[in-house]
DNA sequence: TTTGTATTTAACCAAATGGTTAAACTAATA
DNA sequence: TATTAGTTTAACCATTTGGTTAAATACAAA
């Protein structure tokens, strides 16, 4: 394997992830995404046998990466709150990154479920449902409100991901002279579901 | 035009919205919608002259819809917060009977954004904006505290939509054992988001 | 220089798909 | 009865698209 070999494997795989994204699976087209990699349709087809395991490559990777943002939930030398606060900016700095991550996802599984089953059942076995057990546990301590956890994990990924999901419905609703949907909103963003936090966890 | 014609075209429609709505433009498949709606290809062609003016009615149908909901914001009979509060109940109960409304059309705007840009638009010099003036207006007479009255809508509908996008996920990362995403979890959910509202409004 | 891998070019194939057409049938209506 | 709109059947077409192939080229390493 040489230098060149690695660089173009992942220019392919990087404009897999773009065009996915922006697709989806049956959207994607393979010709745009061997254009965008710069490269033609046979060199992309001898990288990656065919669009469905380029396709698995970058979902499992971004499955993965999504879900690796909860591992901060389960890391007991800190705070709940403070674990939740890091899980805020983290996810916010994350998905700004690849503001089309959490469609993508959604989308996939939505229009395939029974193909992605084992693979959220997978990673969820790992992460995830950790947050609903620590509250659970903080609960029987007192150390919190009598919420439900289920609703709470809930309300807490919606204020995260959902604007970046509406962000093309957001950026026409709001006039074009406010601020857009980045660097400065992104804080205030983080502050307001803090807050939401904040409330909901304080006794 | 006859009794059996507006059958049909209903049929047509309502077909057409389901196989939109889960596959979107490009991976609906005309047979497909025709199937469903239990006719034949040339039938449908014969009502709707080709993919793109099926899919237009549909779409703009959904889009209509949506922003309706928003159209109680202006409603000045009623105190700013039982306009939000009656908003959450609306767009919760709406989303339930259409759940992946707010997928479909966000997806479909991300994914060809100019050519909805003035359907958007148009739809929004109506409404939504409503509830930002309202907010500003608000805050002015000191009635509630001095929020971002942008963040407070994208919170809002973050809270009541994002579930329902997410649902194919959190299907799957909650136990099966649990409560399935129904009835007595979406009144759980509104009383959530209410008690946002209240917290953030109330001074 | 030889060898082998990476890459391009270009033509090609098969399947899926949007869309058309023509002929025939059904059933209500004038 | 004749007409007309709704509907089916079935064949067909053009285009798109995933995927293949073979030959030629570029180039680094042995």
């Amino acid at each position: 394997m040489t230098l060149t070999d690695v660089n173009t494997e992942e220019r392919i795989l990087e404009a897999a992830k773009t065009v996915f994204m922006k697709y989806g699976l049956y959207g994607a087209r393979m010709q745009d995404i061997a254009d965008t990699a710069g490269i033609n349709k046979a060199l992309l087809h001898y990288y990656f046998r065919n669009k469905e395991k380029l396709f698995d490559q970058v979902f499992d990777g971004a499955l993965s990466k999504y879900f690796q943002q909860m591992e901060v939930f389960s890391d007991k030398s800190l705070p709940l709150i403070e674990r939740i606060y890091r899980y805020i900016d983290q996810i916010i700095d994350f998905l700004s990154e690849y503001p089309q991550m959490s469609m993508f996802i959604i989308k996939e599984i939505s229009t395939n479920p029974e193909l992605f089953h084992e693979k959220v059942q997978k990673i969820k076995n790992h992460k995830s449902t950790s947050l609903i057990l620590v509250l659970k546990e903080s609960i029987e301590l007192k150390e919190i409100p009598e919420i439900d956890p289920v609703i709470f994990l809930m309300n807490l990924h919606s204020l995260c991901a959902y604007p970046f999901i509406a962000s093309p419905i957001f950026k026409v609703i709001i006039e074009k002279s406010k601020t857009t949907w980045s660097d400065p909103a992104h804080e205030k963003h983080k502050q307001s579901v803090k807050e939401f936090v904040t409330f909901k966890l304080s006794n």
